[in-house]
DNA sequence: TAAAGCATGTACCGAACGATACAGTTTTCG
DNA sequence: CGAAAACTGTATCGTTCGGTACATGCTTTA
């Protein structure tokens, strides 16, 4: 009765899509396995440590986009104000402009937190030191950037709790425009090199 | 068996706190029993209509406070500015400096928002709108308090999950100061009877 | 003090939970 | 081809869930 061969990592966005919409303890393995497509059996293939094991691999894999897409890209960017600019509107669009949720800041609130308290603090003081890190590039004295940096984190945390609590994903788009509007200003002076997105 | 008369508005905070400990599909009855010293029995005397109607009574109870203590100050001060100092204050004091999470917040990240979805438009629109209302009467264009309302809300609740996520109180104390430092500037001058603002 | 009504603890219910066992099916590869 | 490995659906485990029933005892009224 098997079917054609999944792999792990496919389901892992379905998996984290039931996760967002029903929470950790909400998730049942029933509602899961109608999220995935999945019977227990090959949940528990893929994941013999259970729930908990489906919920870390998919902290696990936000981590990993995050490095990618947003972490590294601060850390080891030439321009950083273009690489700000960058990174804030792959946050808006991975958070779909405000209609989708922070997985790791609802786990934050919940009790899931102790249980997966190691990556949450990663995710969040990874983000806020990248963005220190690039602030700090551009010209902020530590004290600013450090201010700064931590301030966007929390602005974008908190315009998602509003924006889901009040149905109004502007609010998160709004948030989001402050931010960059507070950066500081790109070089208008583009050397010949390898210049960065637009 | 019965024990001591208990009051319904008796057992609300003790509800409220398992609720902030362990949310509202974690909190089991169990639980709830333990951290009220309330059996099933007393619990559903109480609250006939079961954890839900827990819930609610707490939101309510909630909803009430910062009526009391937030809001109506905002509306009503005849000093916008002190007003917006003395609640922002007692906000400070509410969450405990950082270390209590805001239930309501924690609700609309979870999937028992659609649940109390009521409840929480009406906390978050009412500070807003409080905020937004105090805030021009100091003179702030309508434009600039509304903006300015919404990202006091966002901030406060931003830093509450930062501060949860990262095990760090000082985070949200800081919000709060900043946010302090960006209000509108009281006047000094302290005229004897009820000076309009301009 | 006796009746009345509220408050409470205990036992219990069916349903759903997370987890496991296992047989059956497909894929892989020598 | 054929055996080993990988995968998946079903049945079922023991536990806990939210909720109910009810007898017992306390407090209040008279």
């Amino acid at each position: 009765m098997a079917r054609t061969v999944s792999e792990r990592s496919d389901v892992l966005p379905l998996l984290a899509e039931a996760f967002r919409e029903h929470g950790y303890e909400g998730a049942s393995l029933a509602l899961i396995g109608e999220a995935t497509g999945l019977g227990r059996g090959s949940l528990y293939h893929f994941f013999p440590g259970g729930k908990e094991e489906m919920a870390s691999a998919v902290l696990g894999e936000i981590e990993a986009w995050f490095e990618t897409n947003i972490f590294r890209v601060l850390r080891t960017a030439e321009h950083p104000e273009n690489a700000l600019l960058q990174t804030l509107d792959a946050t808006e669009e991975y958070f779909r402009s405000g209609r989708r949720i922070c997985l790791v800041g609802a786990f934050a609130l919940s009790d899931t937190r102790d249980r997966f308290s190691l990556s949450l603090r990663r995710y969040f003081s990874e983000w806020r030191a990248a963005l220190e890190f690039a602030l700090s590039k551009t010209g902020e004295t530590p004290a600013e950037a450090a201010t700064h940096a931590e301030e966007i984190v929390l602005s974008l945390q908190g315009a998602l709790v509003l924006a889901r609590a009040l149905d109004d994903p502007g609010i998160f788009s709004r948030a989001i425009g402050r931010v960059r509007s507070r950066l500081p200003k790109a070089r208008t002076k583009r050397r010949g090199g390898a210049p960065r997105l637009p």
